[in-house]
DNA sequence: AAAGAATATATGTTATAACATTTGTAATAA
DNA sequence: TTATTACAAATGTTATAACATATATTCTTT
């Protein structure tokens, strides 16, 4: 639906307002439909990036830092991110043997459990996007890395 | 720069996949740049967006049920963020005449001293979209609000 | 080797988000 | 008219984000 009908009777500039507001509007939707997926596994957006992030090292250990840099959301706490998961047994945490500033982070076989888990709504996740097709956003993701710099 | 890049060995399952990192990845980086700009003026994005509303009513009251309608971010707690505003002078609340339910929220003389103070900045808004030109702009608008259908 | 700078992470605090519940008012039905 | 339901907003509570500061360790310089 065009943008302006669903927040209702806002003008924008320009295209390059409207494509702000288009973003935020935008992820707030996707958001939305992820965390419908997420809250039968009890987890959330952060929480799950992260464990995608210890997978993609696994049987490696990342450090706190190594998970800050590659966060999608680079603002967030990944220190105590990391304590939730370690509540909920998903990861380990130990301090570095090379370095005993850093702590190794693994994630754990239930993590990995969970994520396999998840994996198998990896269709549910595409559905969201079942109004354009493959060349629309392979077009989108062109845009959004070049706009990015 | 290319989404795998900037999160670094990450491989995504489809196009599908990547444009729901590449919406999270991108929306954090637009709100860190707005973010910036809002800090001058020691207010939120989300105040913002209330005030933006605010005036498009003004001189009519807004309630709240329709600052929740059209905000960008749905989930937001609406009748607490008028609180924020109204300690800092910039809307003014009272109970509607007609139904004693309601709430009539309108902004400020301040609170609209302080858009156009603002808006003096709209340039540097879009000055963030430089690596598009307005034709890239009206495609990703389109194909996003096709996207949400 | 000692002092100072740099680094990695943790912690404290405040603000805000998320969710459920409560309160007060209006509309509807019996 | 009273009881029931629906509605609008506020409030309480818990979780998380945002920001600054502290602590521990390593590196660098002299």
């Amino acid at each position: 639906m065009k943008l302006e009908e669903e927040i209702k009777q806002r003008k924008f500039r320009n295209e390059f307002h409207k494509l702000a507001v288009n973003i935020i509007y935008t992820h707030s939707w996707l958001m939305n439909y992820h965390k419908k997926i997420f809250d039968k596994f009890d987890i959330t957006s952060n929480q799950f990036n992260i464990l995608r992030i210890l997978r993609g090292q696994y049987p490696k250990p990342a450090s706190i830092n190594l998970l800050k840099e590659r966060m999608l959301d680079k603002m967030s706490d990944a220190s105590r991110l990391v304590d939730r998961l370690l509540k909920k047994g998903l990861v380990e945490r130990k301090i570095s043997s090379e370095d005993r500033r850093k702590v190794d982070v693994i994630i754990t076989k239930k993590g990995l459990k969970l994520l396999s888990q998840i994996d198998e709504l990896n269709s549910e996740f595409d559905r969201v996007f079942k109004n354009i097709n493959k060349q629309e956003a392979q077009i989108l993701n062109d845009l959004l890395d070049k706009m990015r710099g």
